[in-house]
Parts: structure tokens; C-alpha cells; sequence
DNA sequence: AGCTTTACGTCGCGTCTTCTCATAATTGGA
DNA sequence: TCCAATTATGAGAAGACGCGACGTAAAGCT
């Protein structure tokens, strides 16, 4: 039970007019202000209001008159959404890639950089910092309003790195206020499978399912959580750790891969050509897949199930036997579908977290 | 993307600060105005206008004021708890247990029924609405707002038994309708362990917390999952049926105790005298219990695990081992504790669903 | 009885939204 | 070229709401 404790007063209306403008306007592109008031259900003077109080803060302009149609041409007003920007950055163990967004989520510019694996954590985060800001440099100072950083690795609600097996020296980094410290703009850090998942839903073939898991397949195994169109990130950041149950078998997809000699992309590679071995390999590995995967399903019951990572590169090839094999574990077996952004998701996953904070804390949505 | 729609003309500041009122009232006890317009964050009068409306609608009544005390006494007002009721009734193979309760949730009347595992649905259906409405039998007609209806196997969104193996004649059964009927009034129905996960976390032993797991062990098992204070129930309300998963090793608890020759009352009861064997059998039982736990643990990462049901009569005896077993599958071992209601919960959980809907629907909250 | 304290009730003000009506700016046809 | 139709704009009035202020009412205490 929490209490109320927030006075409403007259104030609390034009808030509350001004962000179904807001949100209007953002959705639908310029409009004019009769259109604006009949979507957002306000009246056409408290739109023109909601748009003054919007222009004056920098988030609505007016925008060219529509040609033709009869009547007195209307005044049309867009949202700027060039009024801020938001950065996400992959710090992958060998890979760095960074993301410039607009308010729109719009992605303007991107670097993508390969790492050591073995690189220490001060000159990681160094090149991290640099991609990021080499991004954003046309973008004036303070004009990023957030950003956001995905790594491998258990990230508590704080953004502070607890548990990191891959990454040299990252566990204790505080990776959210780094990352803001780069932009002087609030920073946050969250797990890789968790962005990946956000963007997938965002953007992704998630788009319209609001319970789904997002499974990061690869050497190193994690998920993502999405209900009721939330990220779940549990208790310590520590949801996504399944590959440390060694029942479920995620454990041993290197063990498979090592006992057939070849890696990862060979194997696919041969499959694809029909070779019986290679063919054997992948369905042990969807196997493998499935186990975990039906761990998920069986616990949160999702409508999807989202496939990244590198293995999932192997596309219809892994998936096919995944859904088989997925079938015959579960009562209810969801869909089963591939990312839509392959190493971009995480990235694309931080923009997403840092346009939420955006949202929520300057555009008042 | 929703858009918002709903028009914001005044009326909704009513609306609000009611609301918010209401809010204090209910959680309080008897105020006085200017309490009650303090502790909302509204001025007296508003408070006042609030009352009126409260009043009218029959939510509110004045109480009598304090005694002693200097200046004017203020008037006092209530929350009229019992201008409306609620039902929630277990209906198990083997148990029927109906509960009606107030609006504050106070439960007022309650009716245990032990019935035979093999009774036909339409029999068992009716021995329930007998005992709910017996139950109910003080209170007028119209004067029971919403019942919840909880049972072991799948139950969708529409409260529908989409899948029951327990009970004779059950699946298919439009349990949600049925109970809703019997009172002319909505009604819902849910899986027990989700039922049972919602009264320990709305005054259980998962009072503070709201990441939570309910596993609901037994011959059965089961679990009921709470992220961020809410049922997850997932797409076809099949989230509870980790049993299934043969790799979490639930469905060998029946083997275990089997193998003993004992029943589990037995076991126990020889395990609490300190018998070799029997402490044996219950470690055992812990072990499965962790296992499947350590699943829900590592996908859902909950502050806290409930663990309910049959095998938790046990107490100690069985959660000290199963923390144990836990500790050694979980990176980040969350609590354990027993469950706080025992047979109670499910019918417990119903009255908690039921009043929700009636906080949402009736009282605007 | 008078003082202090606390609550009550009414009045007026400011804010917000909406309705109405006069006005402005176009297009298309006479 | 001019006029009617159409559509948007702008100003003013009305209604609803919340809040602060001030006078009044009702108790206890001295």
C-alpha cells in the first residue's frame, strides 16, 4: 500500500493535457492543432496551449503549412525531436559498439570497434568512451540527455557491475556513472540479454508480443525477461544467469562445439551444405537450446521467444530443431523466432533504456 | 504505443483527490477532515467535498469523534468497510474452502468442506456455491461485489480451466463465470499457486517484499510467481507447471516418499524423532524442492522464496535442508521462508483478486 | 466568565477547460 | 475578378475546481 501524498491541483491538468499532446504529437508527425486536440481528446485551445508550453521548452516547432485542401491553411506544428539525444554502448569482451540517438530513437550515428579480449578494464572503458563520444560529436554539450551501457555480466539495479566472468577487472565498476560521466547526463548499465531483449520489443520481432524471453545463445548463454511489456531484471540483475544451472545444459554447448573440432561458424557452414555430422552438431546444440529455453517457458509462460546471439546466426538451420525439440518439453510451446538486430540489439537496447529515462524524467510522458 | 485518448477536463481532479481520500481513509482508520486532507496532500475543504461524495456513494460515514482533547472536536469519519464483499473459495481434489470478507479484507465467515478426490465437477461445483453462499448468508443480495474462485491446474485469463488432471470433469470449465454467477456479481477464477503467492505478499510471510516465488509443494507442485508486486500468471496462465520439466526433478517426489513405504505426515513425523531414515527421505525432498526452486531462482532472481503446500508442514525440518541444496545451485541464494497461511492461502489470494477488482472497478482506486 | 485551542463554513480569487462567435485566410466556381 | 464555401484562428464568457483567508462555533482550562 503506498500512499498518495501528491497534491492535485488546476496544475496537475495542464501537466497531464501537455503530455497527451506531447505524446500525440510524437506519434503522428506534424499536425495541426485540430488534429492534435481531436487525438489527444482536448479541445483545440488547450492543444494551442499544451503546443505553446511544448514550443517554448524546445519540443514542438511549426512546421510548413500542408499544400492544397480548401479552407484556411492550418498552422502545423512537429515534435523536435532533435531537442535532445540519447547514447547506448555495447562493452562487449570483443566489441565495443556505440549508438547516437535523436528523441525519435531515430539511430544517427553508430561505431563499432573491435576489442582484445584480454584488454584491461581502464583502457576498455577509454575506448568505450571514445566511440561513444566521437558519436555524439556533432551534438552539442549537454546535449545528450542519457545513455545507457550493456555488458556481459550480472549489473545490480544501481548500474554497478557485481559479477563479471569475461570482462578483466569489471567486476565493482560502476558502469552507469561512468557512462554518465562521459556526457555529464544521468548513466546506466544494465545487463547485455536484457537490452537485447528491450530492443527486440522495441523494434524488434518482438514488436507486438508483451510477454516473451529473449534467449542470447552463443559460448556464453543468458536471457532476457519482457512481461507485460517490462524488462524483469530481478532482485540483483542476476536473472540471466540460467547458464549456471547445470541441469538445464547450457553449460555444455562449448563441450559439443570442442568435441566436433570445428567452431561455431564452420559447423553452421557445412550444415547448411547438408553435411550429416555438421547437421548432428546443430541439433545437439538446439537441443541444448531448447533445455534452457523450456526452463524459461515453463517458469514465465511467454508468447515468444527470441533467439540472438552468435548461434543464432545460424538462423532456420538451429531453429527448426530448437522448436521440435522445444515441443516435446513444454505443454503450451510458444513461438520461437529470430532477432531482428543481430549484434546491434544490445546497443540499440541501451538507447531504448536511456529514451525511457527521457521520457519519464524530462519529456514528463 | 497507446494513445491516451481520455479527455482531462476537471472532473478528473475530482476524481483524483477522491481517490486519494480514499486512500487515506481506508488505510487510517477514523479521521478527522483535517487528518484525512494532511495526510492526501489536499486542503480541508477538498478533503470535505471528498467525504461528501464518499459518503454519498456510501464508502464513507461519520464516526463518532474523540474523546477529550482541547478545541472544537472534529468530526471523525470511516471507511465503510462493510458497504461491500468478497468471496474467494478454493475449490481442490479434495478440499473445499470458501472465505468471505469485507472490503478492508477482514475475513468475516469461512467454510471448510473435505470432499472426495473422485466427485464429479457439476457435484463438487455445487457443494462450492453452497458453501460460499452459506458463507455469504448475512450479507443481502447484490451485496457481494466480486469472488475468486482458485484450483490446481491451468486456469487462462478469462478464468477458464483450460487443462486439469486433478479433478474429474474440470477442464474446460468456465470456473471464472460459474463463480460469478452465484452472486451476480464479476468473477474470476486463478491457479492455486498464484492464489496462494498473492496472499503471502499481500499479508504473508512476503509482506515486504515484491519479487517473490511461491512454490507450492506436495504431491503436486507448483509455484506462483510475484514481479514487482504483480501476479505474472503468463499468455495462458500455464506459468506454475514447472512440474513438468522432468529435467527440475519434481515428479519424483511421489518416488521418494514411495520408495519409503510411508506417507509424508509418517516420514515426517519419524524425521522430528531423530530417525536415520527418515531424515534421510526429507533431505531428499529438499533436494528435489531445491532444484526445482533453483530454476525459478535463476530465471526469476526473487528476493525471496515461499514455500507452501502439503510438504511444508514439515517446517524447519524441510526448509533448512532445501537452503542448503539451494545454496549450492544459485549464485545469489534468495531467502527462504515458510508459508504463513497455510491451507488458507488459495481461498486467501481469491479474496485478495476479488478485492482488486473491486479497488479498480467500484472504488475508483 | 473569559481565554485558548481547534474545527467549521463561507467568500473570493486564480487556474484550467470548453463553448461560442466574430474574424482571417485560403480554394473553387460564377 | 468577385463571391461563396470552407477551415483555422483569436478573444471573451461561463463553468468547475482547489485553495487561502477570515469570521464563527464548540470544546477545555483557569
Amino acid at each position: 500500500m503506498r500512499t498518495s501524498g501528491v497534491s492535485h491541483d488546476t496544475a496537475l491538468l495542464r501537466r497531464l493535457n501537455t503530455r497527451a499532446t506531447l505524446q500525440v504529437l510524437r506519434q503522428g508527425g506534424a499536425q495541426t492543432l485540430t488534429q492534435l486536440a481531436r487525438a489527444a481528446g482536448l479541445s483545440r485551445q488547450t492543444a494551442e496551449v499544451a503546443i505553446a508550453d511544448l514550443t517554448e521548452r524546445g519540443l514542438a516547432e511549426e512546421a510548413a503549412p500542408t499544400e492544397g485542401g480548401a479552407g484556411r491553411p492550418a498552422r502545423r506544428f512537429r515534435f523536435r525531436a532533435e531537442a535532445g539525444h540519447v547514447v547506448g554502448v555495447d562493452i562487449g569482451p570483443r566489441r565495443i559498439f556505440a549508438m547516437l540517438a535523436d528523441l525519435n530513437g531515430d539511430v544517427l550515428t553508430e561505431r563499432r570497434l573491435d576489442v582484445d579480449e584480454h584488454l584491461p578494464a581502464a583502457e576498455r572503458l577509454a575506448l568505450a568512451e571514445q566511440a561513444a563520444t566521437a558519436c555524439a560529436a556533432d551534438v552539442s554539450r549537454g546535449g545528450v540527455w542519457a545513455a545507457t551501457a550493456g555488458t556481459s555480466g550480472v549489473v545490480d539495479r544501481s548500474g554497478r557491475v557485481s559479477v563479471s566472468h569475461l570482462i578483466p577487472g569489471w567486476t565493482g565498476l560502476d558502469l552507469g556513472g561512468q557512462v554518465g560521466r562521459w556526457f555529464d547526463c544521468p548513466g546506466f548499465a544494465a545487463n547485455d540479454a536484457n537490452l537485447a531483449a528491450l530492443a527486440e520489443h522495441w523494434r524488434g520481432s518482438a514488436r507486438h508480443v508483451d510477454d516473451m524471453v529473449y534467449v542470447l545463445s552463443g559460448y556464453r548463454a543468458g536471457h532476457g525477461l519482457m512481461l507485460d511489456g517490462r524488462l524483469r531484471a530481478g532482485r540483483t540483475g542476476s536473472a540471466g544467469e540460467l547458464g549456471r544451472l547445470p541441469l538445464v545444459g547450457w553449460e555444455d554447448m562449448s563441450v559439443v562445439l570442442a568435441r566436433d573440432g570445428r567452431d561455431a561458424e564452420e559447423v553452421f557452414e557445412a550444415a547448411r551444405a547438408g553435411e550429416e555430422r555438421a547437421l548432428a552438431v546443430v541439433d545437439r546444440l538446439a537441443y541444448g537450446l531448447a533445455r534452457g529455453a523450456s526452463a524459461l517457458v515453463l517458469v514465465v509462460d511467454p508468447e515468444l521467444v527470441v533467439v540472438g546471439g552468435g548461434f543464432s546466426r545460424a538462423g532456420e538451420l538451429l531453429l527448426g530443431p530448437m522448436r521440435t525439440h522445444l515441443a516435446g518439453m513444454c505443454l503450451n510451446p510458444p513461438e520461437v523466432a529470430l532477432s531482428t538486430f543481430g549484434e546491434e540489439s544490445i546497443a540499440l537496447g541501451g538507447v531504448r533504456m536511456a529514451l525511457d529515462h527521457v521520457e519519464r524524467e524530462r519529456l514528463d510522458l
